[in-house]
DNA sequence: TAGATTGTTAATCGATTAACAATC
DNA sequence: TAGATTGTTAATCGATTAACAATC
């Protein structure tokens, strides 16, 4: 086992790809796998995936490989809490909406346990089982439930405000889905999706693809 | 001007980046910025906006800094093509009804001009002046509008089998929003959204925060 | 002109890949 | 045991930062 160092972004960035992929090997029935199997499927060295799984201290077997049911575990392990994350969505617009239906959060061990708008047409719907609650019961919710994440499915102008709100209140990460760089007085993890970025970035490629071959 | 090689990953995955910061600044009428404050205010170094900015040839002029004006211009060019690009929603459920409505998308130079499902029930309703379509007519519809990119938000299990349509009926580039990696015989650029994998990147985080302050 | 700030080259830092001894 | 494949160290590659001559 290698001396315990930081973890970089980018190995970090890469472990739910290796979740995927290794899921995919369990449920296909699959024991073991080797580095260079591994590397083949996924596109990659098998160097890299060695020296990746090392920074963990190393699942395999010198001579045989890598058992995928210990992988997949191991690999649950660094991911995920015991009992998975608790997540709140704030704003139940067509996105926040799309988010709370969206199975794959929950497969993946992330809960959604309550959903907040402003809007008064929106509160009292039921998304999921999740009725939607009114904006001003955040903290109160909050304090007695504890949600790890909060999502954040809000205009652009209602961000930073809210943001602040469930940062003081204990949320311990935002996911944040405004095409803005949340800058808090906190100090905790935020994940931004930018998708109009991502899409941007699609048409810079696209618009640069022919002339590069 | 420095002389021509290929922009790396890293470099273009700041460009949007770039373009919102230098339209914020434009937004609040400020004419010129330099290297230093643009870093300040994006949290990276000047030395890095500078060395990103030469690759395009470099925008500024010694002893002023950067026109703000000019710096948004040419980020614009560099990013869009000149009428920017047109898009297709293929499925229309939560997720691509929220990025149906989502104006981002057009304010960034990205217009929707046709949105497909299977649904019958769905076929026929009305997304932002944009009638859903049976997907039965996807074929034609491309051949002819020509879309530049199509959006997949679709089941897993359908995302496949569109994406090699698409792609054979000559849409240029893929923004795919299943949980998988798209692996098509067709080498068209693809931009994939993994929003588990993101949000199990924001739980891993927030797992190792405490212990690494 | 003097001061400021660029564009670019060189130095550093970090991430990926290669090599190989350890060992199952 | 012999063959295979790991975990780790060393080498390479690429990206970021620093330095500075060019010049507005």
């Amino acid at each position: 086992m290698q001396a315990k160092k930081r973890i970089s972004e980018a190995v970090i960035r890469r472990l739910p790809r290796y979740l995927r992929y290794i899921g995919e090997l369990k449920d296909n029935g699959i024991e073991k796998v080797s580095s260079s199997q591994l590397g083949e499927k996924m596109g990659m060295t098998a160097s890299q995936i060695r020296q990746d799984f090392s920074y963990f201290g190393g699942f395999g077997q010198q001579g045989y490989g890598y058992s995928v049911q210990l992988l997949f575990d191991s690999m649950k392990q660094i991911l995920l809490k015991d009992q998975g994350f608790t997540v709140i969505i704030i704003g139940a617009g067509n996105l926040g909406t799309a988010l709370a239906k969206y199975n794959n959060f929950h497969d993946r061990g992330f809960d959604i346990i309550g959903i907040f708008d402003i809007n008064p047409k929106l509160i009292g719907k039921t998304i999921n089982s999740n009725e939607i609650m009114c904006i001003d019961k955040l903290e109160d919710f909050i304090s007695e439930h504890q949600p790890d994440i909060a999502i954040l499915s809000l205009p652009r102008s209602e961000t930073k405000d809210i943001a602040v709100r469930v940062a003081n209140s204990g949320v311990k990460g935002l996911f944040n889905f405004s095409p803005m760089d949340l800058k808090l007085p906190h100090d905790i993890p935020i994940e931004n999706v930018h998708l109009s970025d991502s899409l941007m970035v699609l048409g810079y490629k696209i618009k640069n693809f022919q002339e590069e071959k």
